[in-house]
DNA sequence: GGCAATGGTTCATATAATGAACCCTTGGAT
DNA sequence: ATCCAAGGGTTCATTATATGAACCATTGCC
């Protein structure tokens, strides 16, 4: 154990971003937190550890039981939250975390909501680090049943709507003939099982994608964010990495967008957190 | 003019408090803010206005829109509110707004949800200035018809509802009969024009009451808030006045519970405001 | 080409954040 | 009943941090 961890320096943080860090430490694991609690958390003293959360008290950020003295998430949040759902258009939202996610994969992401049967495009972000990349194509309109983004849908909707899309034409390619039923849900409950779908060269040879959902506010799937890559990068791990990372965000990317991940899904997403906090 | 507004010496505000004060500046009205905008508005050294700024980007507070270099509010809003929604049971969340509009009228004050066609108790908060006072009863479980909350409940939903709840026997008090359609629905109309419902000795004699409607993220009404005073008290004015406090704590009150208060609703409640920002 | 307005940065100065020590209350243990 | 530990909260001298006048860079406009 060489070194105590004490940080070395770092470019000293401001009040203000010693008082918001405080938020970070609220979850829904841990919503309800004490002076000495937080104090621990992040090792700060504790008269200035009490003045941030009063600060943050008195501006709505945070709110005390009365009874337990703890602190909780208070209400300015749900007002100032509200305000940029309505005023911020969607698009906008995810932008930052998806050009971040394209940033460190260095590859295309893009984010669809479905509409019906038919993905409708709402933000793609490309960084592109390679020579050899996957173009983005925005008119493309690949049918549910071609995409991974279509397959991660579908695999994390209620039942009903897989005889819906398998009833339906255009959830196909043209001259494809009509998927196997018994086919299909098996590979959704694969799907369902990994946290991700996946598609090798279906749609265009030689392009591969990872995809996930985003959930809305009450949990239901209704968007998709996927990684598409050519095939033939980075050999046999590529798959996994890339849809390692896209799972990681995907709490962030269905937040960003106001939306809610059920709890076993983020199990699958992000399976070895909280355990930080005592 | 005398004296040029320099504020006399409060009892100096943390930097913390500055900076959160930032995030009030934006709403409906006004998302989008730029760096001397802020300045304007809060009066601020530019220098300062502008790191806190950027100090609430870093945390998520804010973000800049890349091409115009505005602010406006950030996701970190939509993530914590979220876990606030998540963790918070519903009675806490209206717990300080209404402890507080009891406070402020010195009456029995009484949020319900409506469930079906009954009105369910969520929370009250009585602060009893005067030594008459409606004493609370939450196992009554009036009839929609019988109160001023029903009454708020209906005139502020969809149309179809008012047929539902004629046919239903439970919403009026049992001996009682049903009400004439004609005569409600121009209650209801008139209801809906001043944004608040009212009662007068209806339920029980002697108590009087003034309620007005909660809504939903999706802004439809499912819940109210109601004040309950002795009809006696403090002559011909006093309706008026408790509808209007009751009214400017609409939007708070809505809010508090994750919801969001239909515009034309809010002009109603909030005639004359937005008018400080430029 | 000059002017005004915007976003952003610098650096000496003064103000506001810090933390060791302190107090008060609660809830077990003895 | 008494003690002890732990939690929440406060004080005040010290110093680190926030401040703002002056400055630069870019854009749009007459």
């Amino acid at each position: 154990m060489q070194g105590d961890c004490r940080c070395v320096k770092l470019d000293p943080m401001s009040t203000i971003a010693k008082a918001l860090g405080l938020l970070d430490l609220f979850s829904d694991a841990h919503p309800r937190l004490g002076l000495s609690d937080v104090q621990r958390l992040t090792g700060r003293d504790k008269a200035t550890v009490h003045r941030h959360l009063v600060a943050l008290e008195r501006a709505g950020f945070l709110e005390q039981d009365a009874a337990t003295r703890a602190y909780r998430l208070g209400p300015a949040l749900t007002r100032l939250s509200g305000i940029r759902a309505r005023t911020v258009p969607e698009v906008e939202m995810v932008r930052s975390v998806i050009d971040v996610l394209s940033r460190d994969v260095g590859e295309l992401v893009h984010v669809s909501r479905v509409q019906g049967f038919d993905l409708v495009h709402v933000h793609h972000a490309e960084e592109h680090d390679h020579p050899v990349r996957v173009a983005f194509d925005a008119y493309g309109l690949p049918p549910l049943f071609a995409t991974a983004s279509g397959k991660a849908y579908l695999a994390f909707s209620p039942g009903g709507l897989l005889e819906l899309a398998i009833a339906d034409p255009r959830t196909c390619l043209p001259g494809t003939p009509a998927p196997d039923r018994r086919e299909i849900e098996a590979e959704l409950k694969q799907i369902a099982s990994l946290g991700y779908a996946r598609n090798r060269d279906a749609l265009r040879l030689g392009v591969s994608s990872v995809a996930i959902p985003v959930f809305d506010g009450a949990s239901r799937a209704f968007a998709t964010c996927s990684i598409a890559y050519p095939t033939g990068r980075g050999g046999k791990g590529t798959e996994a990495r890339l849809a390692r990372l896209l799972m990681q965000r995907g709490r962030d990317i269905t937040e960003a967008m106001g939306g809610v991940v059920p709890p076993h899904i983020l199990d699958l997403w992000t399976p070895s957190r909280e355990r930080a906090a005592s």
